[in-house]
DNA sequence: TGAAGTGGTGCAAACGTTTGCGGGAATGTT
DNA sequence: AACATTCCCGCAAACGTTTGCACCACTTCA
């Protein structure tokens, strides 16, 4: 097998040190323009490629970006993924995936695996079981710079970008009230997530505030998807007196709603609306195709890419930041009178 | 900041050169085994970590497994990110992904970046515009093994690993006939596939075999999923001599086409039954359940994920896997007399 | 007693790149 | 003419790890 051309090739043809080859390549000020161009030809005639590993190993840091979520769903994980491929590619990173089955202990394993290979900055979904930081901190004492996403915590070490999830469930009750709405059921997911707690208060605060003062905000919170049918059942079987309007946390929660409505043979919207929170693809190829609160996770992944830039340019303070919600209205929410 | 410690700090605690360190770490036959017990134990105190990126420059390669996706999809991507990446996490490998946007020069570009990262092994999803297969030359010159996975081309260099298409055509007719079906559209995508001309193959020879002489295969391709509608408005807008049943190649063509029909009043399975080809979760949460030919995309990502070690370990032939598929069967196929 | 083997350890080079520093040549300044 | 300045470039060290080889002490065998 032919060895790899290396920088030192270039200096032998061109009768250059390396150091000289090195500093051409980085563009530095103290080679002359002529001296540039050489050594960018000879490279290109010489086909070479930089070892990433050696440069990673000389400067400490790998060009890696590391993301790690608990799972790769098929609703929200795979536009996140774009998002942040995209984003880290303008910024000529490359993106490292981890999976950590929603255990803290994988979780604790993987941070640690990032930090062994000098990662940029680290992207990271909490899984459901760490409720503590403590394993994040290898991550804070080697300064990576770590990016709490979508499932975050309170933490002044870290930074994070997620949903407004009070908005998405304070607009959601708005958008359904003014729609005639007043008996609305959530459903919403685990109590251990911040972003449901968020959600949740957002939810009472516009049953509150808009649906008058008789309401009592109903809310159910499932932890497995099997507890649906059960819920639902309970909650629709009477005639009277149940909720016009269900609003769904995920889409997975979603679907599966849906799927026992329709099979209790209630037909949405005609006898009971339905309103998500979505990326916006399964509200779009579902019958009738699903009114959400938008949530893009195209835009979110941008963003954290985006933000291990900034973290690692200037340290300023950690940011925070919550990114807006919007509704989109199709079929599947009816006028009440 | 505090220096991270290494094998040096270790061999000076211990009074022991760097090199027993090393080898004792790596469990070498040279070393006593109080030596590596010593040695194991004030890693452990110092809160040793090995510096992957120094390792794997000395070592010329990174412990990184390259999964490259033309894109990331909802329906069968997550499940194959999952399983390889399950299966890498056995082998102690890392699993970085990128994104081509089913853009030849894009995936040019990203396999001359595995090959400077120097990858174990790339798993290579092709881009649909990537008929020759020169751009993975860097992949074969610097002896990286390059696993071509669901969207494979034929190539001696090249492993692949891969639905068995014909079959899964083959099956569906075979499947459907058996429920009394002659008239069956099937919905495929793009030509340029490989798996799409196998699936089709497949089909016509089940049509032939099956559905009597006098049938005649009824195919779509659909490039885009626009042009969906009109097909389908085409093919059943007619009352006699419409197609009975519907078989769509994947998920989103199923999705889309059963949008579509439910649009035009017609009610699945009575008016029209559907098979699709699917990894399970998306008939599993439409209404009704959809029947579908079952490629399991998680085995599929652990299977190309052991074939990078088989293939490092012992310089076999390249190896051509098809894998096997099934008819599950739900609620969207209805008999016909 | 000498030679040959064995088990345990250290020396030093090597992997490819970046970078602080020093120096030589050419030019400009007193 | 002496000196400062600027522009290019080379020397050599350093990053942390692995590994071929040499070495020493000790045992075994002739």
């Amino acid at each position: 097998m032919n060895r790899r051309t290396t920088i030192k090739d270039i200096a032998r043809v061109l009768s250059l040190s390396i150091s000289t080859v090195s500093r051409a390549l980085s563009d530095h000020p103290d080679i002359s323009a002529v001296t540039k161009l050489r050594v960018s030809e000879a490279a290109a005639q010489l086909g070479y490629r930089a070892n990433l590993l050696a440069r990673g190993f000389r400067q400490q840091h790998s060009g890696i970006v590391a993301l790690v979520l608990p799972e790769v769903n098929d609703y929200f994980s795979p536009s996140l993924i774009a998002g942040v491929s995209a984003s880290l590619r303008q910024s000529g990173r490359m993106l490292q995936i981890f999976l950590t089955q929603d255990r803290s202990e994988l979780e604790a394993e993987v941070v640690q695996q990032c930090v062994d290979l000098q990662v940029e900055g680290v992207l990271l979904s909490l899984a459901s079981a760490s409720t503590g930081l403590d394993h994040l901190k290898p991550l804070v004492q080697n300064e990576v710079p770590c990016i709490l996403i979508d499932k975050t915590a309170e933490d002044v070490q870290l930074h994070s970008v997620r949903f407004d999830g009070y908005q998405a469930g304070f607009q959601a009750v708005r958008y359904l009230v003014s729609k005639g709405h007043r008996d609305i059921l959530a459903i919403l997911g685990s109590c251990t997530w911040r972003l449901t707690q968020e959600r949740e208060s957002g939810f009472r605060a516009g049953i509150a505030q808009f649906a008058g003062t008789k309401a009592e905000p109903n809310v159910v919170h499932v932890e497995q998807v099997g507890e649906l049918e059960l819920l639902l059942a309970k909650q629709f079987s009477r005639a009277e007196g149940r909720p016009t309007a269900l609003f769904a946390m995920s889409d997975e929660l979603l679907a599966h709603s849906m799927r026992y409505l329709q099979r209790m043979g209630l037909r949405i919207p005609e006898d009971v609306s339905v309103l998500g929170v979505s990326d916006g693809k399964f509200p779009m190829v579902s019958v009738p195709s699903i009114s959400y609160v938008k949530t893009s996770g195209y835009d979110m992944g941008w963003l954290a890419g985006l933000m291990v830039s900034r973290v690692r340019a200037q340290e300023g303070g950690t940011e925070h930041v919550s990114m807006p919600v919007e509704i989109v209205e199709q079929e599947s929410v009816a006028l009440r009178a």
